[in-house]
DNA sequence: TATTGTTATACTCTATAACTATA
DNA sequence: TATAGTTATAGAGTATAACAATA
């Protein structure tokens, strides 16, 4: 008879919340030693391909206007471009300069906190924890 | 031949950061259903006991001067009250108010989206989760 | 009339520097 | 001298309301 007592839901808490908690603090750190605020960082992130400025505000789920201000900081320290929208004479068009898609790589490649973590796990680890992932962020957003 | 091929770190980021951005997203919900902002929320967690400014302001690691602030807002609203202590004539004592303590139980209790989708897992699932998750703690804080 | 983006305004969070009172 | 807390100041993020240009 083995010692198989399921754990109930708060036992899982606290290491869930650790975990959470690193993941945060990996990703916090690479934006700011890029001396980008998270905010930015999302923001940059999410120009992977042009967004239009409500495309954006809704991508960063904020207020148009708090993406009018935070672009306007990045445009100023040359990390994105606005340009009218030839289609929608209303709209414009951000866009990561040069300068903004290598940052934008550089954040997404040092996240390599959270990926070495991942890499060092075993294989049967990985194996098991994929769907356990799948399951319970299913749980979570439903 | 089963096909158990190992998932690669790659394979479980994109999961592993769903679960992360569901957990965050159900915390500050519950905090701003309440109408308190994420650092007001944790700076009442964090006051279970009576703490000083500075061992409230080590707690949220951020600036004293923020902490005073931010307290003072909270005094001004009736969640927290400030005390001199009696041992040391500089320093003062913050502690929830009746009112400040309810809303900290209830902030604690309405964890319950996470704790319900916890909840929802299969004994196997929880059993084979916790051992992974403290597996991944150990790995992302080291 | 509705939408896109901006500006004006206001509040919170955050930090640095200078200050007071106390140790 | 060093520490605890505050104030003054500044900048970033956030939202609401009002507005111009365009659809």
């Amino acid at each position: 008879m083995p010692d198989t007592v399921p754990p109930d839901a708060g036992d899982l808490l606290e290491p869930l919340a650790r975990v959470v908690r690193s993941y945060y603090d990996a990703l916090t750190a690479v934006a700011t030693s890029h001396g980008l605020s998270g905010a930015q960082a999302r923001a940059l992130i999410a120009l992977r391909e042009p967004l239009s400025m409500s495309a954006l505000a809704d991508h960063l789920v904020c207020d148009a206007s708090n993406a009018t201000g935070l672009i306007a900081r990045m445009e100023a320290r040359g990390l994105v471009r606005r340009d009218p929208s030839p289609e929608d004479r209303r709209s414009k068009v951000v866009t990561a300069t040069a300068e903004g898609r290598e940052l934008a790589l550089r954040l997404r490649s040092a996240m390599h906190t959270v990926h070495a973590a991942l890499e060092a796990l075993t294989p049967q680890e990985r194996t098991a924890l994929l769907p356990l992932l799948d399951r319970l962020g299913d749980l979570l957003t439903r």
